[in-house]
DNA sequence: CAATAAAGTTTGAGTCGTCAAACTTTTGGA
DNA sequence: TCCAAAAGTTTGACGACTCAAACTTTATTG
């Protein structure tokens, strides 16, 4: 079994992988990730990749194996469904979830975590909109393009917001825009660099492009 | 803030002190109870000496201080509000949680903790009948004798089961003895060093003084 | 294209928690 | 009372994880 501190590893270079156009991690903005210096992230790395959980060339990207893809799922999944029943079934607040469920996603036996997925009723995304793996390591990733792609008079559901910033996220809550909400598109300034959404009657957002592309939304 | 390791030790030394008649812990017992030799036991006791939790004179009894009293309070308190979560939400099985427990106990913030308290509609006692520390660090260990202390056509009310060993608990769940049940004692036997109880009628159960002992009940 | 910045690696050292094994102190019978 | 067994301690070593700082390789850009 992965001890802790690699199962978070795997999860940071999972998400960065995710997020880089060429689908490798780097050392530097792992070792930001999980808040240690560079070079205790690239002997992190070295005895990752001697557990077969990624494959590092020397001076290159970082790229997770097979195996490594499943444990970052499996620790996706036990994040996600914890931090949708800390926010559905004891109400905490939206934006403090993430750091609870980082400490415990690693204290969840599999038979624990599947009785939650079954009192919750077998969720398929976490309270932020992003998928929750399945058991057997299957995701959908798709759903929705960022909201500074639509056109004006647009309406549009949030479907899923794409970053894990506790300021990041009060904000976005304070403006009404949590997955499942309706907004119009209403006006769009490639001067200002921003976006005017109608969230309903009478309440309007404005928000920076950079803020929007981080909202995924999709038609109707 | 105590690290996990310390938090354990902790809790096992609270334990033995309540258990021992002269109100003090072992290095032996205590390295048994935390899974480790005795050295590695003392060696802890001395870190845990210097942090002001336990004092340990050379060659004698452990004993908590008045923090290390608190700290294991606390965690006692997280332990048993998630067994009790565990049980009566999960409808995990009663033998099965304390191990569970034992992992995520650690994890869990002080307002998760009080959220969870508040959605069990702050339980005083956990599923083996264990009361729940307050959050301000009281205890009431009062409570019921040993089956074993009553006299024949006594009719008690199981109280509490102290033993976490899950054999024993699944021993006495498949017999019917939960916290709450009602019995009468039926036979009483000094040569064959047992008791037997009615459970409910026509079902009845033979324990060993040695049982018994760890089953609490009180009158009516 | 050279020089410098950025990214990545190595080295030496430290802490935490652990073990095995040798050792010392205490204690409970014969 | 004495002495083995039990309880407790010490020692030296190790693995996991970390840092700071020196170092090497790769990327950038004037």
């Amino acid at each position: 079994m992965a001890t802790e501190t690699v199962e978070n590893y795997i999860k940071a270079i999972y998400v960065l992988c995710r997020e880089s156009p060429s689908g490798e991690a780097g050392v530097v903005r792992l070792a930001q990730e999980v808040d240690v210096t560079k070079g205790t992230a690239t002997s992190m790395i070295k005895r990752l990749a001697k557990l077969k959980l990624v494959k590092a060339p020397r001076y290159s990207g970082i790229t997770l194996t097979a195996t490594g893809k499943k444990v970052a799922l499996d620790v996706l999944r036990r994040h996600r469904i914890i931090e949708t029943f800390l926010v559905s079934t004891l109400n905490l607040d939206w934006a403090d979830v993430h750091e609870e469920a980082e400490r415990l996603e690693h204290a969840l036996s599999p038979r624990t975590l599947d009785r939650l997925d079954e009192f919750l009723g077998r969720p398929s995304t976490d309270p932020h909109g992003d998928p929750i793996p399945s058991a057997s390591g299957k995701v959908s990733e798709l759903r929705g393009k960022a909201l500074s792609a639509y056109i004006k008079g647009a309406k549009v559901e949030i479907v899923r917001i794409l970053d894990q910033d506790r300021a990041f996220l009060k904000f976005v809550a304070q403006s009404g825009l949590k997955p499942g909400v309706c907004v119009t598109v209403q006006a769009l300034s490639p001067e200002g660099d921003s976006i005017t959404l109608q969230v309903k009657r009478g309440q309007s957002v404005t928000l920076s492009s950079s803020a929007a592309a981080k909202i995924l939304a999709r038609l109707q």
